[in-house]
DNA sequence: ACAAATAGTGTGTGCGCACAAACAGTAACC
DNA sequence: GGTTACTGTTTGTGCGCACACACTATTTGT
């Protein structure tokens, strides 16, 4: 087909003007005639003129500063498998004139994240991502990062309230649905079901509302809400002693449980609860695919594992992130990403470096 | 960190040399003294340098002319797939200098793709990708490109006689592991599973074979064998009164049947059996996203899609094969695909455009 | 009327690399 | 001692683009 690379040039040529000024025109900068301006667009519409990235970072010898705060992952699988993911993007586009830093804060210590978010402000870089883990201390930020004109792209969290350049990460509310769905597939006789979440201020955790909404919603819009019952609990694990006598009593009253739903990744202290307690025919569904959830999906005591991916996740922030600056590509105000339905016999492709 | 860019102006300073020899001996050319050879070799280790790809893509122009051999999609939404995967891929890397034409074959007619094969031997491309559905008749061409060094990646049917640059696919063997999981997850009760071939010769389908055993492994290794018993049948379409008889006969003989393995995307012609038998009780499980499938696995009719990614395999056929031809970087012998595990709540994920 | 400001446009250099042509140094041969 | 035949090395040009600078033509101010 038309295998001809259209240049700067090329429309220079057919405008009959100097690349510089097409130059202008393709930037908006300096000044330029109408006239011109618009014969050049016409032009660079009608020669399906797509810029050379290759050239455009070797010759713009700017370097974008983008940074990135997620909590601490030295004994955190999870958010390891975030700056992997990050760390992967950056080999990718390193040569596209990026430069990476990474903040680390401790998720269970809001003071360091404001600190560090704080340092990132002054630094005053061109592109933020971050996994806005602390929502009313967040706010204040993305505000001033709007003022400052610094687009930030968030991921594992989504908060709508405030625009940002994109969220990246699951559909919770569609990962509540796919739960449901898997108990329905495993549990084919009428039983009772149970949402338990885990360590977790529900209050200030909309995902994991979203989550639970979803997850009922599948029973009610399938019409199985009269063949199955669910039942809901919050536990801390804090309280051990308090936390199983909770168990043991949703156990006791209820004898046709057939399924645990965890919202988050803790499953695997109800699959600690269930071996201490010999429970064989209930059937736990949770999420990520840490090291303790691994385990007991491979006893078979966890049925299913849905995987959030935070590699993916900090990959495509990244992504987007260049995308935008560099590009200068239209990105996606949302992407979420694929909910990834996790057996023993398929883990290793999830967890896998895969370079 | 280091965060310096090391060119190859650094390191012929380093060297006490100029760039063209420190070029020569990247490139392995031109005449360059063994003492002058190895000192640069060890600086250019010690400052750790890495090529620029983009403007490397600049510098040479070379075009490299990339084909690819793909059954014919026009009605076919599983090859149309892994052709948009390759396109995708043709899109990120079209400004690294790489030029690449599709020619299709008619997957029904092994005549059309010797005669494509052909062409593509005398046009003599720089690289070729393929899916070999045709065991015997793609050997001979193996043996040509290999004495023509012309790479070629292989996708979707595996063919480990003769060693590609790389296969791109599924690990069949460890989707029938999956499988086998799946099933007996979701008949919690002892019961039959039949393990249906459908339309295949399968003395001449060796992924049909792997499947097959990982599945009956799944049970052996897991101590279900006693607790599983699985049949096994080979059915045609063309004769569809047959078809419709043979099913009938496991079905009648068999009355403990409660699930259905199908070794290929023809599950639908199961279900739509099930349906018009009103039979509700026996699980199905296949492979692929294709329409009939999703339609069936909408009702319930189908439990499980296994899915074989056929858009990943074109996007990463190509892109090794700009990894091998463009960044010289090695490209590993086998690229297993994850095995992801479709419902009606997580499909959309695997089959949107996603750009 | 003449300088100064402004609008609009062209030119040149460099980014890191590939590649070819030019060049220097050495040994061999008559 | 000069030619030839190498071997090894340097230099220069161009890839497509960004960007600073130079330049001209027109307008504005006084």
């Amino acid at each position: 087909m038309n295998s001809k690379i259209v240049r700067i040039k090329d429309i220079a040529e057919k405008a009959g003007v100097s690349t510089g000024t097409v130059d202008r025109v393709l930037h908006d900068r300096g000044r330029i005639s109408q006239d011109v301006k618009e014969k050049v667009l016409r032009i660079i519409k009608e020669m399906n003129y797509e810029p050379n990235y290759s050239a455009r970072a070797l010759g713009s010898n700017k370097i974008y500063r983008i940074v990135a705060l997620v909590p601490n992952h030295t004994n955190d699988s999870y958010w390891y498998e975030a700056v992997m993911g990050i760390e992967k993007a950056e080999r990718e586009l390193k040569q596209f004139g990026i430069n990476v830093s990474r903040y680390k804060f401790d998720p269970h210590n809001i003071a360091t994240f404001i600190e560090k978010a704080q340092e990132i402000t002054d630094s005053a870089p061109d592109g933020i991502i971050l996994a806005p883990l602390f929502y009313k201390e967040t706010l204040p930020f993305f505000d001033k990062w709007s003022t400052m004109k610094i687009p930030f792209i968030i991921f594992n969290t989504q908060i709508s309230e405030y625009s940002p350049l994109s969220y990246i990460g699951q559909d919770s509310y569609q990962s509540g649905l796919l739960a449901g769905r898997l108990f329905s597939q495993v549990n084919p006789d009428p039983c009772s079901i149970l949402i338990a979440h885990i360590d977790e201020d529900i209050g200030n955790a909309s995902h994991l509302i979203k989550k639970e909404q979803g997850f009922r919603n599948y029973f009610s819009h399938n019409n199985l809400s009269d063949k199955y019952t669910l039942h809901r609990i919050e536990l801390q694990r804090k309280n051990y002693s308090l936390f199983q006598k909770q168990m043991d009593s949703v156990i006791d009253n209820n004898p046709d449980l057939q399924g645990i739903y965890v919202t988050t990744s803790k499953g695997y202290a109800i699959a600690t609860y269930l071996e201490q307690r010999h429970i064989k025919s209930i059937k736990l569904i949770c999420y990520d695919l840490v090291p303790k959830n691994i385990h007991f999906l491979n006893k078979g005591i966890i049925s299913f594992l849905i995987n959030q991916n935070p590699r993916g996740q900090g990959y495509w922030s990244l992504h987007h992130m260049v995308d935008y600056l560099v590009f200068k590509k239209k990105v996606p105000l949302i992407k979420y990403l694929p909910l990834d339905v996790i057996v023993k016999e398929n883990i290793n492709y999830f967890i896998h470096e895969d370079n």
